[in-house]
DNA sequence: CCGAATTTTCAAAATTTATTGAAAATATAT
DNA sequence: ATATATTTTCAATAAATTTTGAAAATTCGG
């Protein structure tokens, strides 16, 4: 395969793994031409490679930037601005779980913190169910969440290394 | 807060949840309902709790059975089908991990392969940070593939034991 | 086999989400 | 300060997804 041919496949491939982890196509794609790219690019040119419009390659990148995925790079005696993107996979997974965790874990565990606390007999079935799952999804969220934090301060090769022997 | 109160709570929430992770918002919200009601329900039930359409019931369901979180339940003497949802959390986690491997992260790795493959010299920076940004992709989804297979094999009391240890 | 109950399908409608593009705002060189 | 390049905003539009509901198919008791 050529590389044009396989960088394509990539981009597009990347774009609908997005789409089933609540990431819009085009800001997967945009992470995925600058994962590939040697160089910092230009709006300009991530507009020309994916054939979107401006707008919508000015807001996806700055959605890429709050999510701490891609950052500005300022090129001496160059007006425009540059995009890159960070390219150690390892970090960047922990900088996406950092942030879900923080944007949907932690308010899930809020949330589950003031149902758990419903009023009513335990001996009324609808109460005890609800009451029992919610607890068990607490529970299980609130270790996740202990697991994650270690997960994001960890090196790769700790990491991995240690669920080597975990799991042999 | 009565217990109505915190079931609309869950359910909504749950849907919401459900929205950000490419689970459309009534099936997570029947998985919901599901998971707090002490028997099983009926499509009736379930349209008649959550306001939706039968088509709409129906489909979301058969999908949640697809996803292997509902069964069907047969009462003897009824004509009805009725419907329930695995209450354990733990296995609702396992089983999720289990279809979203096998949907998503085997497909990708799968494809990862063929694009590793790319003909060209190394010493195009273009082939290169190609061919390294997939082969770092490459490693940490195996990685997770095989953690992941580990997980879905484990009891929670043993995997959560072994996290502990892990990390402390 | 008939008829009523129940489930399933799917085209059309509604809703939600993403994208465009031109205008406004901002930044920079001279 | 002015002109020009560049970035940002956002209302309008387009596209994708979800939902409806009625018709078709299926199931099952008698």
């Amino acid at each position: 395969m050529k590389l044009t041919e396989a960088r394509q496949h990539f981009i597009s491939s990347w774009g609908a793994f997005g789409t089933h982890w609540g990431i819009n196509r085009t800001m997967a794609q945009i992470h995925a031409l600058l994962l590939i790219s040697p160089d910092p690019l230009t709006q300009d040119d991530i507009m020309e490679e994916l054939n979107i419009s401006r707008g919508n390659t000015n807001m996806n990148i700055r959605e890429l930037i709050n999510w701490g995925l891609v950052e500005r790079v300022l090129l001496s005696g160059e007006r425009k601005e540059y995009f890159t993107a960070e390219k150690d996979i390892w970090k960047v997974v922990k900088q996406i779980v950092k942030e879900r965790k923080k944007r949907e874990l932690e308010p899930m565990l809020q949330l589950l913190d003031k149902l758990e606390e419903v009023e009513g007999d335990k001996r009324d079935r609808h109460v005890k169910i609800f009451v029992d799952t919610v607890g068990g999804i607490k529970k299980l969220g609130k270790q996740a969440d202990k697991t994650l934090d270690v997960m994001i301060r960890a090196e790769e090769t700790w990491f991995v290394g240690n669920l080597l022997k975990m799991f042999k």
